[in-house]
DNA sequence: GACATGGTTGGCAGGCTGCCAAGATTCGCT
DNA sequence: AGCGAATCTTGGCAGCCTGCCAACCATGTC
């Protein structure tokens, strides 16, 4: 008599186009990991909130963080997304300003999406979410030194790729103080970024002295770039 | 004959003083927690670690977050120890020289808390983390605008307040390249951020026009959005 | 129409967290 | 010193959550 496993009843009823159902999981998760923690959300809700059987979610994504690294992943598509093609502008400074427009426009637009993207950054330290949002970094940095007309981003030296990434972590820092603190508005954000990029790759850029040959902090070794 | 409470056998026998528990069990709490993340860290570790019945975390500290809050909030105290007093220097430059360089010599010796505690931005949305996190900065923020000499931390505009949360979400990120991937040396972050902090204080911050009377930015709906 | 394939479900085992009652220990008061 | 109160400390229990698995059921193929 059904020593342990009982019967499933009426098992799978209901099956729609392939992805859909995972399509339908991911913005599940979406919407609770955004307005709720990692930890706060319980698969059990993303699955009601899906409409289908929490097993479902092992099976298509496999653990709950490999879902919630999906997850970040999405979110972080749409930052590369709205800059696809090169920004025309006859010189560096129109294309900088056209970026930074489309830049606060993406942002203001997903609102929501951009801040839980940049706030999931925890998680401890997942090194999977790092690597994701690391590389979207990364690209947005290459991206910008095409933009500046400073070449590809292979051959700039390691110390132009470290200023672009302070930039970068300046233009969030000022986007969520001015949409978390409202302590400015996007034209006053827009008219900083833009004032800002020039002195930053132009004076302070030109302040960096060289590396010397030998460096007393080392996670690795150094290749030596030679810039400039 | 006993119902259901079997009676704890051996109870308190070690008491140490006071608080030396509490310490003892925040200090593994933080070993933790820096090396792995917030939800793969069991309580059952910390209190093996801690050398403490499980139970007692929750005695002391009250829930899991709340413990791990306390954490974050330890970790961050040592932004504010290192530069108590007012640095003193004849100009400002010799000033903000002096702080840059107090900044990356704490952050070198404390580099695993300070990566763990910038780290920790996320679980999520959790507010108490964040309000932690928000009043450290900030302070660090006020205490810049007084190395500057531009008076009172309350009677600066917000826009200077916004600009030097900004310099301060690039110096993270700056030291995150030195800390992290090693782009560039600690003399050459040194020297970007000093030469940088003028500029943007100077020529960007200049550049940002008066702010107008209705500001179109609003959390919900969008009013009208006219864009240049 | 039978079979293979893969989507879908419910349930089970293990682990973890919050809470609680019960000893043990220290302290204050007379 | 003796006694009671307050506090520290422990182990265990109930509930929830996650990962996994076997079983059920649609769909496609021959």
């Amino acid at each position: 008599m059904a020593a342990r496993t009982a019967v499933p009843a009426g098992a799978a009823g209901n099956r729609t186009d392939g992805d859909e159902r995972r399509r339908r999981i991911l913005g599940a998760a979406r919407r609770l990991f955004s307005e709720r923690g990692y930890s706060d959300v319980a698969t059990t809700e993303i699955a009601a909130e899906a409409g289908v059987a929490r097993g479902l979610i092992n099976h298509y994504f496999g653990t709950k963080r490999d879902l919630y690294v999906e997850v970040v992943r999405e979110m972080v598509r749409f930052r590369s997304q709205p800059v696809p093609e090169y920004v025309d502008g006859a010189t560096p400074e129109a294309r900088l300003d056209e970026s930074i427009d489309r830049w606060l426009e993406m942002v203001a637009r997903n609102r929501e999406a951009w801040l839980a993207a940049i706030g999931a950054e925890g998680l401890g330290h997942d090194p999977e979410i790092a690597a994701v949002l690391d590389a979207a970094r990364e690209e947005a940095t290459s991206r910008l030194i095409q933009v500046l007309g400073l070449g590809p981003a292979a051959d700039a030296p390691p110390e132009l790729h470290a200023v672009l990434r302070a930039y970068g972590g300046m233009a969030e820092a000022a986007t969520r103080e001015w949409l978390e603190r409202d302590r400015w508005s996007r034209e006053q954000v827009a008219a900083f970024l833009k004032a800002a990029l020039p002195e930053l790759v132009g004076t302070a850029y030109e302040a960096i002295p060289e590396q010397r040959a030998d460096n007393e902090h080392q996670t690795a070794a150094e290749p030596q770039g030679d810039r400039r």
